[in-house]
DNA sequence: AATGAATGAGGGTTCATTCAT
DNA sequence: AATGAATGAACCCTCATTCAT
């Protein structure tokens, strides 16, 4: 009687139903971090994603659990990949540092996660149940997995006995903040001296890690003795 | 031009008036950054303020105006204390980056202005008006007044010669996103490994300073055995 | 009309396509009377009677009409078990009212049929329609009924010669609110002193017969010439 | 400068101030009765008080809290009324039973207190807060009032020893049914034979308190031997 | 006949803003 | 200048109903 169908065993209507969440989550992920969480309607989220008011609310029960599941999901993702790569790397600390991280950090930039990152930044305070899964799967893991690499290197003789805490934040904070500003100020305004992000993020970890290296010349002796008039505008 | 008020210079009432609108700025900037924008109410801002709600419209004419008058006060007023402070400054480059900067930026962490900066990078994409002040008034001058600072350590010979934009934000996006974490994540939950402000301030920028140095020493044949060739494409 | 089914007369699909709708309406008359008609939601109805949503819509064509159904589907049933008993009852009028019209509302108030009473009680006034139909085939047939028997112990001499109408309500008002009262406040709370349903619907009705007799030492001329000084606490 | 205010000394607004919470009341009770409380917009409450939906929210801050103001507010002016009254009275119990309670519940029926009856019948279960506070401050102490009249006319020989809860309900449970009816049923349709609400109260008290009296002749032997042929239509 | 995904109108609630006092 | 009562637009969420499968 049917048609023998071998078109596709699953009707549209059932793949779109199993497409739904994914592109409820995206259409959320754009308009949260565009316009904010407060300002975005959640109709304009389900339009976006092609569907009704109605619909939406069958997937995720409130707008609440819609933004936790954006920030979760991305995340979830970014993070199963980096531990799957740092995992897996062989190599030199220096050259992890100051390759491999680059590397990362700069597909983290062109991704959604940048967006999550703004997202989760503007939007913690007001869902502080979001921080406590944030700082369990992201910034622990990945505390430890830079500090660790930090360490090894002190250990080695390779880096000055620096504050490794604090050595992760300068090889982590300016990547952060890169992310944030891409969705913030650098998503309104073009700034005179714009962000070359690939040559930031290169220059940066070099100099960081330049600076971590245990050479003895370091002391800034170097320093020029001419004192400097400082004439700003 | 006022009649000369026999009683009292200024009375109570006078004076109270002449307060109201930085009450109002100091109560708007408390709630704004901690609660958020959309979730703040107008009417919160004039109770904490110790007014009633109308009032508050007696001196701002919309909840926007007053955000914006938020943001614009305090960073007019933190960058007129900076200018200041460079102007009389008088000593070496790599002195005035590894010591006066951190000191800087350690009273602007500790200030309200560190709540500016998460309110500003929250909120800017949903007032675009704030983007060109804020970039003409704040980021532009910076960007001058440090990279003027790099720029001279490398045309001394003092500093290696690097993209000066980027070793402007080498110095400057991690303690930004410092004053952005306290008010975002540090704001809802202690951190494992809690950052020391101080501590990290300071290290980071002897260490980005340090990888500035042009220092013969500072090529990695220091690193152990297995050489990295940091390859910067 | 179908093929015989060999395997049996009546599968069990079919079986239960001719009892869905009774468990349609047995789920909806218990979520109804325990909700109300407006909280009651279709699905939960659906999910009650082991069906999907959209299956009730084959059988009631909308939440009004299903209710409609539930009330006038339980009345009618029991109207016919009440015409019956009676019509083939023979006795004394008195031991009617004092016999048999108590055992008769016992059935009822252990019986959905309560519920109903509620039901009808809480949502005539949005659904007029309801009401016709139970004027004319409740309240009129239990009105002449009673009131016959009424008339007739009037008429025999045995009964005082009261307003019939009056004394019918006197005699059936109780029983309904008793009816009510169980699956409205009786519902959700413990009274101090419980009602037995049992002892009350007897008492009732004897004092109220009682309170019809027409005995001659009726007159209230045996109430204590003492004036009662009422002090309630 | 002011004329001298001979008109009010409370401005227009001050004068709606105070009246609009139970302007409020009246609306909510008359709709909520009508329409039911699901049923009943918010608006249209407002909307009939002559307000806006906002200023209803000044006053009361949810619809539940709307609906329990409403139960409260007439139930708590009736019994402070009932109590009144009870405690003054001087009289002999069955006076008072056939006289001044018809005459109590007359006034019930016609006041806005009916419609709060048929309300809380209505509604009780899905707000059981309720019930705790109507039977606390409604059921309970009515059936210590009217039970204690009734145990006091069977010490003193006046009545039977029946079950007195039994009978208080007997006197009572009549008497709310006719309220609930009234805005029940009897709001949507005119009955065959209209119940006279005087005719009935009177009555019916009567032949309770007849039925009650402990006189000698009440034994059902006077009933008719002739057994009853009922033939309903 | 049965399902359950999808819809969208509807209603409770909030809150920036206005304005009479 | 100050108040706070009043407004009404806006938005989240629910749920009866439809309809493709």
């Amino acid at each position: 009687m049917q048609p023998p169908n071998l078109s596709s065993p699953t009707s549209v209507r059932q793949r779109r139903k199993e497409a739904r969440p994914q592109e409820l989550l995206d259409a959320a992920l754009t308009l949260f971090v565009e316009k904010g969480f407060a300002a975005t309607r959640i109709e304009e989220v389900a339009e976006r994603a092609g569907v009704s008011k109605g619909t939406l609310y069958l997937y995720y029960p409130s707008k609440q659990e819609l933004l936790k599941a954006v920030v979760r999901e991305e995340l979830t993702l970014r993070i199963e990949e980096a531990a799957e790569e740092v995992t897996h790397y062989t190599g030199t600390i220096a050259n992890l540092l100051s390759t491999m991280l680059p590397e990362w950090w700069l597909r983290v930039y062109d991704s959604p996660a940048a967006g999550v990152l703004k997202l989760f930044v503007t939007e913690v305070r007001s869902f502080p149940e979001m921080a406590e899964y944030y700082v369990r799967e992201v910034i622990t893991p990945n505390q430890l997995l830079v500090g660790n690499l930090v360490q090894r290197g002190i250990d080695a003789g390779e880096f000055k006995p620096v504050d490794v805490d604090s050595a992760v934040h300068s090889l982590v904070l300016p990547m952060v903040m890169l992310c944030v500003h891409k969705h913030s100020l650098g998503a309104c305004m073009a700034l005179p001296s714009e962000i070359n992000p690939e040559v930031f993020v290169r220059q940066h970890m070099a100099l960081v890690v330049a600076g971590l290296l245990a050479a003895p010349a370091l002391t800034p002796h170097a320093t020029p003795p001419s004192p400097i008039a400082i004439t700003q505008k």
